[in-house]
DNA sequence: AATTTACTTTAGAATCATTCTAATCTATTG
DNA sequence: CAATAGATTAGAATGATTCTAAAGTAAATT
């Protein structure tokens, strides 16, 4: 019937349970096609326009963490005054377009091996995350 | 005498006027011989420990973001509820540490060289910040 | 299927970084 | 030394995020 049933499989694979808010959140974030970068009022905005039951805030953050604890999601670094994050959790980096402030996916195949050549002691790389900020042209 | 003057000729030759808080606040930054990461909160602090007259936080933030503005400091970007920033301002990279949230410079000649092999149409780049993340070696 | 229990959701308050406001002050110019 | 453009200030306002503690509910247990 509905797809919701993948949704709620996933969710208790993971350990979560599969509450109507975690399965909405769910539908809005991995039924698409595309990379979708977006940040918790984004997400907060879409909700309420396209969902008819309201789910509060605090949820929102409860289940954006999770999703990001359990690996469906990656937060990006950028400087911004809102967390960014992402539905594409696979070895990826970002531009982001400083005059619109749109986030568009860098593939590792654009990009030349990164390799570090310091270390400090007794720590070890945990990722390594680049940021191409770019500008209008000329 | 003291070395103030080289603060005010600074200011002045950048087109700031040399009030009494922007000279406190460049002896902070810029007597050092080590790179400098801090957050406005933490400059808030040292502040009010090692100066006698107050500076509000206003003027604070004012003086950090023309200080940016004028290129005598940098933004670095890294995933956090406030703004870090970076007294060395030449091409170059960070290490975060993950479990004590310390930054730590990592110069560009301790970094293979980066190419990017896709760029968007209308753009062009305005900078690659790289940030690695660093957790305990166990 | 009813009960229990641990996990979730919720509204609203609390916190914290940052920005704004509008009054006062002051470095520089003439 | 007066004028003025730019700086500083306290405190209020804003906005993201976290906290709280009460009410709700999925899943385990009977």
């Amino acid at each position: 019937m509905n797809n919701n049933s993948i949704f709620i499989e996933k969710l208790r694979s993971s350990g979560l349970r599969s509450t109507k808010q975690r399965i909405e959140i769910c539908k809005l974030l991995f039924n698409r096609k595309k990379t979708f970068h977006f940040t918790i009022s984004d997400l907060s905005k879409i909700l309420k326009k396209e969902t008819s039951k309201k789910i509060s805030l605090a949820t929102l953050y409860n289940t954006i963490f999770s999703f990001k604890k359990k690996g469906y999601l990656k937060e990006i670094s950028i400087n911004s005054d809102k967390s960014y994050f992402d539905t594409n959790t696979s070895n990826h980096h970002h531009f982001i377009d400083e005059t619109t402030n749109e986030i568009v996916d860098l593939h590792t195949n654009n990009l030349s091996n990164i390799k570090i050549k310091k270390n400090l002691p007794g720590k070890k790389i945990k990722s390594i995350e680049v940021l191409v900020k770019l500008e209008n042209n000329n």
